[in-house]
DNA sequence: CACTAGGCTTGGTCTGACCAACAGTCAATA
DNA sequence: TATTGACTGTTGGTCAGACCAAGCCTAGTG
């Protein structure tokens, strides 16, 4: 490390990234308000409209400025989930991250927001995951639909805990397990069975945070997720 | 949802992006390695250099393209983990995550963590840690040097375990957190004080890793930051 | 009042150009 | 001969200006 910082000025287009990124993580733009145009912020930051797109591509791919056009003008988004889960899974394909290792972070992370979520004193959340139960007892014989119901049931669970970075993960680490239910499924013999001993996991770990034993429902989820992800 | 699929194209850069990043993915192009020039790229994919450009500050973003120019052409990222980062510290911006939450998960992770490391048959990974305990023990009076060393300290451990999924998850709430140490050590009186306790109990941790306990380990890390971050 | 045709704005795309920085080449010089 | 320095070609960064399609807004029309 020398003694002097380097000089060399970063490109245009990062600044304006930066200046807007500050604009919105200050909270000088809330989350859907709508974005100036392309136009506009050119002139006000001086720089030509291609450097403000690429610095609108860059906030875009990390979730801060939402992607769809909505008729008019650009928006900030809402939640950044999906940057996210792309950067887990992402991660995953760069650095060859094995499924087992995203299914013990989940099975960690998880498990430890379901004990949270047993020691709340009210527990709301826990009527969203009840009724995607009935979802699931619904859905034995269609995999998809099942799968959905799965999703909100454990986001439900989770979100109970009051842990929103808890959550976060989660969901990108489900989100990105997905991509292997294909292959896990495919394994399976008879899909109404193993959907209904499923559905039956899933009950008991709901009666476990409903009854406050937070290191049952821990060690139930464990159980249940590794046991569908996990053999090898 | 409706039976057909959208027949809306999808921007070309968003094509583009999709194309390199299959291409990245799949290891058509492994980390590291130089990627044709922009010239190049919008001459293959048959679209201007402008939709190329933005494209690649996507790719960028999202940290599968390295940032830097390499005086010839650009190059596959390494690593991902600032983007990981980016995309934790921005969800806990937009959604308002209490610095709390961070610390939560951490401990869920960094927990379970310790606990398959102490696990593991063979631990070559203590070593780092053990120089890291060294160099914090050379730095009481230097919060910046043994911030560093915290971090060195807590990555080998949590490599020791073998799962790089909670390593990037782990650190992504570390780089975080960082951003909140000027404020928890502004509340220290002594700092020579407390730093020696930290490293005390940093010498628990990895006595407990080192023996196996894994639970101990977990128990200790869990007080050694929540002891730290956590007071409020 | 309901409706439609323009006009305007917005994002998406392209072309073609210029600049600074750097690698590689090669001739002039000490 | 070894070093230096000019030249050249490539790369990324930046710009201006243009066109298009899609969607708002409004004024004029029935």
């Amino acid at each position: 490390m020398g003694v002097f910082e380097s000089v060399a000025p970063s490109p245009l287009y990062q600044q304006v990234a930066g200046r807007i990124r500050e604009a919105i993580v200050d909270g000088r733009f809330g989350p859907g308000d709508a974005l100036p145009g392309e136009r506009d912020l050119a002139e006000t930051f001086g720089v030509s409209r291609a450097s403000v797109r690429e610095a609108l591509r860059q906030l875009e791919a990390q979730g801060l400025v939402a992607g769809g056009r909505t008729a008019q003008g650009r928006t900030v988004a809402r939640t950044n989930r999906k940057a996210l889960t792309q950067a887990l899974t992402d991660s995953m394909a760069l650095q060859q991250v094995p499924l087992t290792d995203l299914v013990e972070l989940r099975c960690a992370v998880e498990g430890q927001a379901l004990r949270l979520a047993a020691a709340m004193p009210v527990l709301t959340a826990l009527e969203e995951a009840d009724a995607a139960l009935a979802t699931m007892r619904r859905s034995h014989d269609d995999a998809i639909a099942y799968d959905l119901a799965d999703v909100a049931f454990h986001a439900a669970l989770v979100r109970a805990s009051g842990n929103q970075a808890m959550h976060a993960v989660m969901q990108a680490c489900r989100d990105a397990q997905t991509r292997y239910l294909a292959d896990a499924l495919a394994e399976v013999d008879d899909l109404g069975a193993t959907l209904s001993r499923l559905t039956e996991e899933h009950e008991a770990i709901l009666r476990a945070v409903d009854q406050g034993r937070g290191d049952d429902a821990a060690a139930l989820t464990e159980m249940h997720i590794r046991g569908f992800y996990g053999r090898e």
